[in-house]
DNA sequence: GTCTATACGTTGATAGAC
DNA sequence: GTCTATCAACGTATAGAC
């Protein structure tokens, strides 16, 4: 992967160690991130467990003694991820006040999402383009986190229709599509951009506004309740 | 991949058996089309090239007749692919008429592209998440077909803004997150959706014109040129 | 063009010393 | 907890008969 075999920034490292706090020991947490970084350039297939080991500065053997195999070393990537996600779309709606309007709620949420995305770009990689080789059970529980994620948003935009902020003839399709605009940009980012996360979830924010907002009007001037 | 797991429907088939037309034995055609479906489900690395021999019905060096390596079979399916989509964009473009405007032109082209992704998912899959899999050479030989596709959005773009009918303050920004939006398509669909293609892709043209327009009126009431 | 047989590196994972 | 050594299976690709 070209753009991908970067490592990871320190700002993202720091996330990572946050998230990762509770994985006792030190080595597992290399494991974690020597993991992520290898399957972001080349894949979980792509990757072997003799270059996870290597990266962490481990013998090929060492992995075993922290995880119980590839795939679970994968899985705790992939869940842990998908928790930081999901906390990170419901802090951004929660701050946005209790008062907040559809629409601000959508900013905020949009927002901090492509924001996330974009600073974490190697982790979100993995977790939403490999999420097909989890084992069946482990496929299941991830895919309950990332439903919760696009509830929220869904939420979002049928709480606009029906206080009228919002025209959306189609919010489940609509839902879908503004994740898809959002989740994509760990594939790209960096590449193809000279902006910062916080530039891009801004101008994401807009365009997520747009497709939501009535015909004729702007969002912020759409009747209020 | 759960839910990629589904063989190649009739009509896809048809698609692709035009495309590759040109490739002469009828045993090259059924290993692209074999290999398709491999890669769909398992992903590039994922799949072995006595999974491609067999889904074609060849013993595992019956690939080697009609192709030097696995890299060269994918990048067979990936240029193919590619010039494929390219022609898409471009035929829409085209059809929707010399003097169209700008937001016929984005619709068109948003259209097609949307409902393209969805009936080919299978191959789409392949050649949108796959690519760094390619050899150096040809990931650049296929990234300057991408390129072009993500020319006709941008100049679509910056045509409407020239000529007033669009407000979009990021072109660059916008096509990218537009581009993203419609070809995330091909990673979920048909799960997630009772919709046909065509129904997509007029829901995907909606929202594209909603990103493009200017806040407060209907492009199709923006000011002409 | 297709097969059988096979070369030979790499893979995920384990055994057992320290 | 980490290592060295190793296993059995699988990977891509080739050789040579038909």
């Amino acid at each position: 992967m070209p753009q991908s075999d970067a490592g990871l920034d320190p700002a993202q490292e720091q996330g990572l160690v946050e998230a990762w706090d509770r994985a006792a020991a030190p080595a597992a947490r290399r494991l974690m991130i020597a993991a992520v970084e290898a399957f972001a350039a080349r894949g979980y297939h792509g990757t072997s467990t003799r270059d996870i080991a290597d990266r962490a500065g481990l013998s090929p053997a060492g992995v075993y003694v922290h995880f119980a195999s590839k795939e679970e070393l994968f899985y705790r990537i992939t869940l842990v991820g998908h928790q930081q996600t999901l906390r990170s779309a419901l802090e951004a709606e929660a701050a946005s006040g209790p008062a907040a309007s559809a629409a601000e709620r959508l900013r905020a949420v949009v927002a901090a999402q492509t924001a996330f995305e974009a600073r974490h770009h190697t982790t979100a990689r993995v977790i939403e383009y490999d999420l097909p080789c989890l084992s069946p059970e482990h496929f299941i529980e991830v895919n309950a986190l990332r439903r919760q994620i696009t509830a929220v948003v869904r939420g979002i935009l049928a709480d606009g229709v029906k206080s009228g902020e919002f025209d959306v003839p189609d919010v489940d399709g609509t839902a879908l599509a503004l994740l898809s605009m959002v989740t994509d940009v760990a594939r790209w980012f960096p590449a193809n951009s000279r902006q910062t996360p916080e530039q891009l979830g801004r101008l994401y924010a807009d365009l997520a506004l747009r497709m939501a907002a009535p015909h004729g009007t702007r969002a912020a001037d759409a009747p209020g309740h």
